[in-house]
DNA sequence: ATGCATGCAAACTCTTTGCAAACGC
DNA sequence: GCGTTTGCAAAGAGTTTGCATGCAT
């Protein structure tokens, strides 16, 4: 049902509530929280959720390769993403929100970057930094997000 | 002489011995380097020299826009780097080596992001990451950083 | 029953800040 | 000389670690 769990499973680890709720969480959200936010997401639920137990779940996934850590989005945070295809994220320098963008070019920068660079690519980051449509208008309420 | 120097000095702020060595190690390093790897770099020429100093210079440097912050490789530091037309950064994960990469078709991605996007974009980090030529071949001595 | 995962607190690392002394302008 | 910059030390923030308890298998 995730594949973030059926991850975790095929690894032999254990499938604890904290950890099925983490990769709940991090599947479903959109807007590639850190630590932070999944741990106040969380915590009505788990009342005794430790912020060390969603690094130390973050940190597996991630050595697992069944997430990607975005760097910070100018808040200083590591952002996460389970989302592995590869693809352009915006990030809007106001309101620090980070939303996905497809863009077909970038496939063949990838390919282009292999064949030209002797490097064996095993990932990318895709981030441009700017106002978003609606910080972009002065509209500095409502989604800012600190 | 040194763009980021002129920087300076047209904000009307003081051109210290310090300041000079920073912006001169800067501008002239292509390992977008680290302020620990400043601070180290510029310590025989500087005995007394601070980190705080080189971080407040940096930070200065950044708010006037003359030099971009390319997040961690890995390390969990900052990267720096004076470079300011957009390029790919290429990071190897085994010896955290950053090198610049051209590549003419992220140009039109830029072009194709802002039209498409509604952002108004203001700059971009592009990261590959993956093993340099030299670590893939198993050659993990000699320019390992760390 | 075994031993991995949790949760708490303390430790750690990178970066920032406060403030007195030094120095560029 | 005035006001910014430096350098030291301490604080701050995010993340990691150690260890006893609890729980998945």
């Amino acid at each position: 049902m995730n594949h973030l769990i059926e991850g975790l499973k095929r690894a032999g680890l254990r499938i604890t509530p904290q950890r099925v709720a983490i990769c709940k969480t991090l599947a479903e959200s959109k807007d590639h929280p850190t630590a932070m936010m999944i741990y106040h997401a969380l915590l009505p639920q788990f009342p005794t959720l430790s912020l060390a137990t969603v690094y130390k779940t973050l940190n597996v996934l991630k050595q697992l390769g069944l997430v990607h850590t975005l760097g910070d989005a100018g808040d200083g945070m590591e952002h996460y993403e389970a989302d592995l295809q590869p693809h352009i994220n915006l990030v809007c320098v106001r309101c620090h929100q980070v939303v996905d963008f497809d863009e077909e070019l970038i496939e063949r920068v990838e390919r282009a970057v292999a064949e030209r660079s002797g490097y064996e690519i095993q990932g990318a980051r895709i981030v441009y930094y700017g106002l978003c449509p609606r910080c972009k208008n002065g509209h500095t309420n409502g989604t800012e997000v600190k």
